[in-house]
DNA sequence: TCCGATTATTTGCATTTACAAATAAATGAA
DNA sequence: TTCATTTATTTGTAAATGCAAATAATCGGA
């Protein structure tokens, strides 16, 4: 075994890869990207999210975000709103031609769960999850100080 | 909580994005990008690789490679070789400054394994590369066919 | 109330990226 | 040997990306 098979950011990047680069080519037909099937799964959990808020979730940089809500904004996929809290703010908001798409997306990325885990039991699986979130909360200690937080 | 808590694409893709973003910051200073320490981390492993070889192992795109690989020539980092064997390879080689770089780049590579694993016990570390292999292996079934490969 | 500091988002701009097409070389069958 | 096919890399080009600066609104203290 390579000393890169040893490394877990290598095999934590070459896994995402993977099934990134499969997952946008499946979807291309659709009409879709994996970016924004991110911000429209993300809409699915919660609507009305903040850019901020969706910058997070989906680990896409805010102004690129930005970006890419023009252009799904532009397909009648979401619609921004002025936060009525707050008018710094602008919430997102899955249209309903939005949600058909979420729709469509959403039993392609069951799927590739499915595939991802082929030959996992479930507690296999469950730990590979648990250990996923316990690195991402470990990583947190590296990251650029946004708010105060812990 | 959340759904998209249980999905594993998605865990998967913002604990690779926290390293690399945070990595990707760390050793902006020393002139590196994360793009070119996993061309160095692969001819580290193994010198004079071609460039598809490396396109597959560092999960960088062929066409975009090939320009990462102009700057790095031009930085002189790397260099490359037509493969002796077959006149339509090229291998690429990394100098003596790019393995300068690598070396000041390897101590903090490990400190972000260290990191992102800490809390870990040896058996759950060495589970969870096990499960990020199994899985990558699993998503080669929806690869699009390169070569014949099994 | 007013103003400086903070927070949320967008915009400017240079790079990076990816798909598709082009180039270049090897391979194998006729 | 010749040529069509396959393989390896590069190039054309448009889109995506990310940092830094700009804009816009809130907040809290004087």
């Amino acid at each position: 075994m390579n000393p890169l098979d040893g490394y877990l950011p290598y095999l934590l990047n070459r896994a995402g890869a993977r099934i990134a680069t499969a997952f946008c080519e499946e979807v291309r037909p659709l009409g879709a990207t994996l970016q924004t099937w991110r911000v429209l799964a993300a809409l699915h959990e919660r609507d009305g999210r903040r850019m901020g808020d969706l910058s997070e979730t989906t680990s896409i940089e805010v102004s690129t975000l930005t970006r890419l809500v023009d252009g799904m904004e532009k397909k009648d996929l979401v619609s921004r709103r002025r936060d009525a809290a707050d008018a710094r703010a602008v919430t997102l908001h899955a249209t309903p031609a939005g949600r058909r798409l979420t729709r469509r997306l959403l039993p392609i990325a069951e799927r590739y769960e499915t595939v991802a885990l082929a030959g996992f039991n479930g507690a296999e699986a469950e730990a590979l999850k648990a250990a996923l979130r316990r690195l991402y909360a470990n990583m947190e200690a590296l990251e650029k100080p946004r708010r105060q937080r812990g």
